[in-house]
DNA sequence: CTAACGTTTGTCCAACCGGTCAAAAATTTG
DNA sequence: CAAATTTTTGACCGGTTGGACAAACGTTAG
């Protein structure tokens, strides 16, 4: 299963990053067919020829980017565990959710625009490691609900709401900036974003009596 | 400020929205970048330069779509009033947002690819008819919350959560049908949508007593 | 009928884009 | 140092794309 990783110079890998780190900026704001390889070898400081030595094809960068994204992308929800407070352990993962949209916005921008087009090259992935990987959370949560730790409700729309509720503020970014307005738009947006996901979450909208 | 219609004549107006209908089909699933205007033409049976006749530029299409998506896009909030109970109010709101992301998911994915590549095209409006509307509605929402109709919290980010769980389903459709498989992924999906979020939105998820 | 006007199409072009190639430059190895 | 190997680059190519244009075709009004 596991192709073994060729052997490369010290060169190889510096660059190769370089053009990875460089491939993510660009690919995270245009889309994959938006990009031009023109555009990722100069934010990379290197010649058009120079970056197709390192890949051969601009497909090649796009793969060994969305492989490197969907590992840390879901190490989140593979976290979330049965030990310890339910309640706590869902408020911990909207809470990491809620971080990576922060620290690592043009990973979930590109993650978006390629389910977006219809996922057309990481399909197998969505049918077969994801879906196996919410169904077995999806049991965890289940069975909180079946000891009365938590509201009885529907564990895959849980988690569905999580991702939509977190990810939109990196996906939609601009939006909700200018929304929010120069004010309220600052650093201090996702501070307040994780107070009312909490509450949200946690007692929903209806008052206390 | 309004630029008064061109006389048209009944050809005009007839093929001009069925390019339209086919642009919004080409463009939601391609991006701009990703369409071409020979997509386009063939999708709405006819060739380029006729096409190009009804609209001189690629985006001139894009153009019009847009500023017919942004008025029906923003109705439903333009609906949410003072008038009626409160939780009643919102909870029809997240409805009918709902339902617009299963009747309508093209124009909820071009919107979300405008946003995601950072809206060059409708920045000034997010800034300006955007921001005005969800403020005026936030106002709404905190004068609930004042008369202890609803839980006090943040109302900005109560929209933004809103639209984030309810768009979620348009423009992630192909994960969310995914990773619920083959059984639960078919139409009963909106549904099953539907009463989650009622519930999360109203109760949240602390078990009662 | 016919002149005017609206519609459609084939052809063409310049810019762009992904990718190749051979040769030059730099680096490593013996 | 010199040979071998790796890295970099300029020039080039074929295919695609947005768009221009003029000629052909169709329709309508006098």
């Amino acid at each position: 299963m596991e192709i073994p990783a060729p052997r490369r110079t010290r060169i190889q890998q510096e660059k190769r990053e370089l053009i990875l780190e460089a491939a993510l900026e660009v690919f995270s704001t245009n889309g994959f067919r938006g990009s031009t390889i023109d555009q990722i070898a100069e934010a990379a400081g290197m010649s058009k020829p120079n970056l197709l030595y390192y890949f051969r094809r601009k497909e090649d960068i796009h793969e060994t980017l969305m492989q490197r994204l969907l590992d840390t992308w879901l190490a989140p929800l593979r976290e979330l565990d049965d030990i310890g407070d339910p309640l706590t352990e869902l408020r911990s993962y909207i809470r990491r959710k809620l971080e990576m949209a922060r620290d690592f916005p043009r990973e979930s921008r590109l993650f978006a625009n390629e389910i977006l087009q219809g996922a057309p090259r990481i399909m197998p992935m969505l049918e077969g490691e994801l879906k196996t990987l919410v169904d077995e959370k999806a049991a965890v949560i289940k069975g909180w609900m079946r000891a009365g730790k938590i509201a009885p409700t529907d564990p895959w729309h849980l988690i569905f709401s999580i991702w939509a509720t977190t990810q939109h503020y990196a996906d939609f970014d601009v939006q909700v900036r200018a929304v929010l307005g120069p004010d309220r738009g600052g650093d201090g947006r996702f501070e307040d974003a994780a107070r009312f996901l909490e509450q949200l979450f946690i007692d929903g909208l209806k008052p206390k009596t």
